[in-house]
DNA sequence: AAAACTGCCAACCGCAGTACT
DNA sequence: GAGTACTGCGGTTGGCAGTTT
């Protein structure tokens, strides 16, 4: 047996994201930036319940370091609990990093892609971070799925597909060629045309109708991005999220100009529009009694 | 119709690397 | 240099959806 997960130890949620723990944790991010992943989800929650109560006024009413006590530390994990993101670090990070980022490309792999990534991993073998690297939108996860489900598979059956044909149709010029010289093993450099040499013989399978779907198909690409319905991106910053590497507690107001799309609307918050957050929250009716201007303009 | 099987992908786990003290 | 905390990476798994029997 080995030793038990943190979030087992901690008995934090585990298992598929929520919608709601997705914009919270969107929220908070866009807001504050990553700046400690590990310390993030503990207050995450805390931090968007008081700017949601008090406005701005209420990022003062979060205690110092020093003053964060053991009864504190309940306090803000019973918080987490019952607004839903008790989850750990880790756990946040992942999320944020192949799914929750903006810029995030969605859906099927066009054949520029497939063949990038068929040689990069020629190059770089099983190095999927670096190979994200160079192919921008996509993350290191996604890439690493899409090897195992669809590209390797095609390269295993390619090399099959030679190996059954060990006297090469001269007719068909390159393809005849390659194939008397890589019987047993393809040279890296050789590889991307070898997989679309036997796409004309293997057919590739159809798209599933699944909207995320990332099987390989080179009809269309579609880009989709999942924060479109959370704020535009564009109007924060290139990547849309801030890098935050000061102290949370004593500084908490340094990034405060830069999540903003102008000075009376924060980015989570269209204008008397439910934002993301209010939904979040919505199950707790905490609009009763609140003041929606300062709700929604603070 | 339902059970069994298969494919896919989001999420988890454990380790390595890095930064800091 | 040792110890600790944290992040990032790659391998693996669990669960869902679709397909087949």
């Amino acid at each position: 047996m080995g030793r038990s997960s943190i979030c087992e130890k901690t008995g934090l949620t585990r298992g598929t994201w929520t919608p709601e723990e997705d914009r919270l944790l969107t929220a908070y991010i866009k807001r504050y930036g990553h700046w400690n992943w590990r310390e993030l989800p503990k207050y995450a929650a805390l931090c968007i319940w008081l700017i949601f109560l008090f406005g701005d006024e209420g990022l003062g009413r979060l205690p110092e370091s020093e003053e964060v006590t053991d009864s504190n530390k309940i306090a803000m994990q019973s918080l987490n609990s019952e607004l839903g993101l008790s989850r750990c670090g880790k756990s946040c990070r992942l999320r944020w990093m192949n799914y929750l980022r903006p810029n995030i490309k969605r859906g099927d792999y066009t054949r520029e892609e497939d063949e990038l990534i068929i040689n990069l991993h020629a190059e770089l073998g099983n190095r999927w971070s670096a190979i994200a690297a160079r192919l921008p939108g996509r993350t290191d996860n996604e890439i690493k799925n899409h090897w195992h489900t669809h590209l390797q598979k095609r390269t295993k059956r390619t090399t099959i597909v030679k190996e059954a044909k060990p006297k090469p149709n001269i007719e068909h010029g390159a393809v005849g060629r390659r194939e008397s010289a890589v019987p047993n093993c393809v040279h890296p450099n050789d590889i991307t045309p070898l997989i679309l040499e036997s796409s004309a013989v293997i057919p590739i399978s159809p798209p599933k109708s699944s909207d995320f779907s990332s099987s390989s198909t080179y009809d269309s690409e579609v880009v989709i991005s999942e924060n479109q319905g959370i704020t535009d991106d564009s109007e924060i910053s290139s990547d849309g999220f801030i890098e935050y590497d000061g102290n949370f507690w004593t500084e908490p107001f340094l990034v405060e100009d830069s999540y903003k799309v102008n000075d009376t609307m924060p980015v989570f918050v269209n204008e008397y529009s439910v934002s993301p957050l209010a939904e979040a929250l919505y199950p707790y009716d905490l609009y009763n009694g609140c003041d929606m201007d300062m709700l929604f303009n603070y």
